[in-house]
DNA sequence: CCGCTCGTGTCACTCGGTGTCAAGATGCTG
DNA sequence: CAGCATCTTGACACCGAGTGACACGAGCGG
């Protein structure tokens, strides 16, 4: 019995040992900066070996930006449940509010990691490439949602491109403000202005 | 007086050095791939030592990707001496157009190097750092040029964002086709759909 | 000719990241 | 419970990127 969490033994001390590690990275790259803290220091903070930080995050760079993981995954399945009659901008602007919304959420603990990555440039750099990611992986279902070949056609790529510039501006802006403005808010302004392209161009 | 080339001879010396280690650099890396080569022997080949590549770039990624670097002050200004009541996707279009026809120019070498770069990740994330870089720029040189506060004012990011999107692809497509297309003509393309979006929402 | 600066090579060092191995904990099976 | 397979961990050695310190030699002005 006492299977309160969720998992074996084995698995509940794995993840305990990943949250202390975060837990022990997240505290101390916030205070001292990204590269004044050795990973020797987050790992010793944490209570385990070097090499076992390893075992857990593939870089430094990895323990802070494994957060933005799943929002990828997350954008394109929401893209998925729209409506195939639903127009591109409102399809799009729903499934780039998810992790918004997910950011809001939590806005504490979100803010203050978003503020940390947005101001180191080697986190900044790893952001965005799941930034790319997300958008071949936006690009391949837009193309699929609309029988779109995204080798031939443009606008695929364009769109994906488009609404991940909106969503980077957006989270800049929440960052910026410290979480002062409401990002749905600024993702609906946003897509006033990018709303136009998205439409007029499906039938090309 | 044998003023050839421009400069002191310490410095035509430097700019040799400079020449011989990235030509070294470029010839060993498309070989061999990113990863597997060293920056020992990258200096050793170019017949200096590696502490002395340290002095000339300031990372293995660096001796690829520093051929970008005049590429963002290029786009931002071309934008700004393009007239100032000319549509936004007009002038954007132009200011973009520059390094794409410099590409286009000396393609062989050009593509090449893009290639290496689009094709490596390590590369493409110092190429995706340069974007922001330009982004910014790009950014600034749009606020000031239609008299609004980027602070406050969600159309310059975004415009700046949807016009390197445009570029992005536009990269992508031609260094995907081996350089087949005319990226004058794909940039084109690229802005009858951005377009709508960059002029409409002028006036907001 | 002296001294100056500047570019370079050498050396030593830190840190990120990986391969390897031995030891311990866990978990399954009889 | 005994025994065996599996997984996790720590310790150690190792590589390559990047930096700091210093000594040496070439070019150049006095």
């Amino acid at each position: 019995m006492s299977t309160r969490t969720e998992g074996s033994l084995a698995q509940r001390k794995r993840q305990l040992v990943a949250n202390e590690l975060t837990e022990a990275a997240l505290q101390l790259l916030a205070t001292k900066g990204f590269d004044a803290v050795t990973i020797d220091e987050i790992a010793t903070e944490a209570g385990v070996s070097k090499r076992t930080f390893f075992r857990y995050f593939a870089s430094k760079e990895d323990v802070v930006v494994q957060f933005l993981a799943g929002m990828g995954a997350g954008i394109r399945a929401e893209l998925a449940t729209r409506a195939a009659r639903e127009l591109p901008s409102t399809a799009l602007r729903h499934a780039v509010s998810v992790p918004l919304a997910e950011c809001a959420g939590h806005a504490d603990r979100a803010l203050r990691v978003v503020q940390l990555i947005l101001g180191t440039p080697a986190l900044n750099a790893r952001f965005l490439e799941h930034q790319a990611q997300w958008r071949d992986d936006l690009t391949a279902e837009l193309a699929q949602r609309l029988g779109l070949d995204p080798a031939t056609d443009l606008y695929p790529p364009l769109a994906a491109g488009m609404t991940l510039t909106a969503f980077d501006s957006v989270l800049r802006r929440w960052s910026a403000g410290d979480g002062g403005e409401d990002p749905a808010e600024l993702i609906r302004r946003a897509f006033e202005v990018i709303g136009p392209a998205l439409d007029t161009a499906v039938r090309r």
